[in-house]
DNA sequence: GTCTATAGCGTGATAGAC
DNA sequence: GTCTATCACGCTATAGAC
């Protein structure tokens, strides 16, 4: 067993490595040769640092979740002292998206690689995998959907659940895919552009979840359309 | 070579087994011998019959994409005869998530399996796979994107482009991840729902797309706060 | 058209030298 | 702590019997 303490450098550089390659391709199309080869170590050296494949996965999620969750319940706690509830519900949106998209911790643009690999493995289905995600974020998503439904007086909490699902849906499928809106706008947007991303995804979900509330000043009539 | 034009009875077994094994685990993940299995046949069958591995993606693709399509470009012209803005944005918002659900030609159930399926190998990045993919629905989504953007007039082409997106990476990630939103609300909403997911992905998008509208009666705001 | 048998390779994990 | 060597297994794809 290694000292669990200390990070030594080939710990980091293995988790590195293969954070990238399961950010790409998932869990189960890498090989541990692979991860070896990019971490400019041996294979036995993997196992011994991380007993197995799985292992190195729980690594790489117990380095992010942590600092992620921390920064978003910051985020969240400076967002709620916003009084005007059109512009704290923007600011808890961004709350939520921004941790994903930068840097976590010492980890340089780590945020987003650790998003796309749990993007990757929610798809993924892997029976390994399933196990170490589950749960190590939803006491957060908790909080955020509580602060959201103090915004929109009057919203059904599962009319809440709902969009947040579309919103982490639309957060993991723009990482995913970012060539598709490049594609499809022929050139006039970027889909790889972060900053962009997140002003898209905040204004949108806002937009989404303001149309819930019941008081306020909203347009009547999107409820109970044809739908 | 097996007569291209003519299903045999082994063939859509072979086929009807691989679409589920696929939508539950991905390309790469599932094995031929599990296909085989599924299927009552054995693994030198399959390879008959479609040559390798990706031929039996590809034959499953081409079963889907044409009756998919065709009944997504009827429905959406049906939904541009309607004059309200409002209801005809409805409308063509169920004309790109209904197909996406309910059985396309005469395969039970076989929409929302086959969406499950893309909804996975968009995420797996596996090479053979995306080759496949790649573009088979474009063409009506562009169709689609400009429906909209009639219905929602004076907004930026590559803001559409972005909701779309987010509307696509909506509906992906309640086909992969159901569960979640029943644990989340805690049993007060059932994400295995398909009506009650298509209903609020509808809905949710709509007040998306509508906030774009530069025009009619939308509240002022959105636009340009801090994000 | 479907089977069995097998080739050829890559995998995760381990044992033991250094 | 990192290496080499190796085990046992699973994979895709093919060849050829029936």
């Amino acid at each position: 067993m290694p000292r669990a303490a200390r990070e030594t450098d080939s710990r980091t550089a293995i988790l590195d490595a293969a954070e990238e390659l399961f950010s790409e391709r998932g869990f189960g199309a890498v090989a541990l040769r692979e991860i070896a080869r990019a971490a400019g170590l041996n294979v036995g050296s993997l196992t011994y640092h991380f007993g197995d494949k799985a292992g190195i996965l729980e690594a790489i999620y117990k380095r992010h979740t942590n600092p992620m969750n921390a920064r978003r319940l910051e985020l969240i706690g400076e967002a709620k002292r916003i009084e005007d509830r059109d512009q704290r519900l923007m600011a808890i949106l961004r709350a939520y998206v921004l941790p994903a998209f930068s840097s976590s911790g010492d980890l340089v643009g780590g945020g987003t690689r650790f998003t796309r690999v749990r993007a990757i493995l929610s798809a993924e289905g892997n029976a390994q995998a399933r196990a170490i995600i589950a749960d190590a974020f939803d006491t957060t998503t908790r909080s955020f959907i509580d602060a959201i439904a103090e915004c929109v007086t009057g919203a059904a909490r599962e009319d809440i659940v709902w969009r947040s699902q579309f919103l982490l849906g639309s957060l993991y499928y723009t990482l995913i895919n970012p060539e598709r809106i490049s594609r499809l706008s022929d050139g006039r947007a970027d889909g790889g552009d972060h900053d962009e991303a997140i002003r898209q995804i905040v204004l949108s979900s806002h937009a989404s979840f303001r149309a819930l509330a019941r008081t306020s000043g909203t347009p009547a009539g999107e409820l109970e359309h044809s739908a």
